[in-house]
DNA sequence: AAGTATAACAACCGCCTTTGT
DNA sequence: CACAAAGGCGGTTGTTATACT
């Protein structure tokens, strides 16, 4: 029997099912069976392939495997500044259309997306006591939250600039920038240069955010409407008007979630409790 | 140091669509 | 054209690592 290519021995279905199948956690083993039968015979046929490589997996749970892990394109660690921005503009374009957006992020599994969503952005979500799909949420994503990554990618990018010079590879721009993105380590490991996403939002690198021009349309109504300076001081005592905050939603926390400030959660409980 | 809570990630499930017969 | 199998996708759950008390 061939199939795509492969010639195996044919099991019937019900022998497929006879045999005990593995589920759980991928041993080492089985990956590596995976990987060099995907080597030498290429991959699709997953229920085949999974018969003729003598794994006792599902096809499903082959493909999986292969797509979420073991494929070496599959580019693993945090999600980027950059990666952040472009998820949560597509997102707010297509909803949640995972493979759609993992399309648009090379190397990025649309399991891994969905899981950065539902981690990190549904947490603030819940941090906000309000739902992930309301209007107000998804106001203050494309409002405070995307204007902050745009400003600190803009930032990094600007340190990275200004250390190029002393740098000789190319490489070690990128690099920089991303370290820069964050007194973080977690950032060096993952990079992802500035300026694909500069180009993508054709936005001009400028260190004073009030002077952001951005092309794109929604960023333009960003500037307009979230200008910092037009946000006027919370007035003292005025925390807790139905909005509770976790600490590191703005004082603490990994440096992604790290983009928000006492004005913002003044502003944002004004907007919410309206 | 131990126990608990939370975050992050990997994997499975069910449904829908596509493809082959 | 009808049916079955396979593929693809989004939702959900389970497990592990890490942080916190």
């Amino acid at each position: 029997m061939e199939v795509g290519g492969r010639v195996c021995d044919p099991k019937t279905e019900e022998e497929t099912t006879m045999m005990d199948l593995r589920r759980g956690p991928w041993t080492v083993e089985e990956d590596l069976t995976l990987v060099n039968y995907i080597d030498k015979h290429g991959e699709g046929r997953w229920n085949s392939l999974a018969r003729c490589a003598g794994l006792k997996r599902t096809g499903k749970s082959c493909r999986l495997r292969w797509l979420n892990y073991l494929r070496p394109d599959v580019r693993r660690g945090n999600i980027t500044l950059e990666e952040q921005l472009l998820i949560l503009e597509l997102h707010s374009r297509w909803g949640n259309q995972w493979s759609k957006i993992a399309q648009h992020l090379p190397g990025r599994t649309d399991n891994e997306i969905k899981n950065y969503w539902r981690t990190r952005v549904q947490k603030h979500a819940k941090q906000l006591k309000c739902d992930v799909n309301s209007k107000q949420f998804k106001d203050t994503m494309r409002y405070l939250w995307m204007p902050r990554l745009v400003e600190r990618i803009q930032a990094a990018a600007a340190a990275a600039n200004t250390s190029t010079a002393q740098m000789s590879p190319p490489t070690a721009a990128a690099d920089n920038l991303s370290a820069a993105a964050s007194s973080s380590d977690s950032f060096a490991a993952q990079v992802s240069p500035a300026s694909d996403l500069t180009d993508y939002y054709n936005y001009p690198v400028n260190n004073n955010n009030n002077d952001i021009n951005y092309q794109n349309q929604d960023y333009y109504q960003v500037n307009q409407v979230f200008n910092p300076d037009s946000l006027t001081s919370p007035p003292s005592g005025s925390f807790n008007h139905g909005l509770e905050f976790n600490s590191q939603w703005f004082d603490g926390g990994d440096t992604t979630d790290n983009l928000w400030n006492s004005e913002d959660i003044w502003c944002l409980q004004q907007q919410f409790n309206m």
